[in-house]
DNA sequence: AGTAAGGCGGGCA
DNA sequence: GTGCCCGCCTTAC
């Protein structure tokens, strides 16, 4: 019985490069749209480097939302995939956007 | 066992 | 746009 954790990075590992997802996506695709914000704790207690790309999760209105290490470096890493980002949103949100859908 | 915290979400002033 | 509140859920103390 894996945790709440590993379960999250597993899906959150579903994310291919450039493309972004949000809290709440992964937490639909763990059964509840509700867990947005244990998502939110998983991902900032435990970074588990390289292997989760964190950086790719986004707030649901398409803002880049926090970041353990700083939002500002959050945004260097996903412009550094090609993912554009203005004013701390995100550009062609909906586009890049991964849904739940995509995870299962 | 109770409580606080957390990178959220949505709604409303 | 900003700020505040409430709801929801898991982990750590």
């Amino acid at each position: 019985m894996i945790s709440f954790y590993e379960h999250s990075y597993k899906i959150l590992r579903k994310v291919p490069k450039g493309k972004v997802t949000t809290y709440k996506e992964i937490a639909k695709a763990l059964g509840n749209a509700h867990l947005a914000r244990a998502v939110g704790l998983a991902l900032n207690r435990n970074q588990t480097p390289i292997k989760i790309p964190c950086h790719r999760v986004v707030k649901s209105d398409g803002s880049v939302g926090g970041y353990k290490l700083g939002q500002n470096k959050k945004i260097e890493l996903l412009k550094s995939e090609g993912i554009k980002i203005v004013n701390r949103k995100i550009q062609g949100f909906e586009t890049l956007l991964m849904h739940s859908e995509g995870f299962k």
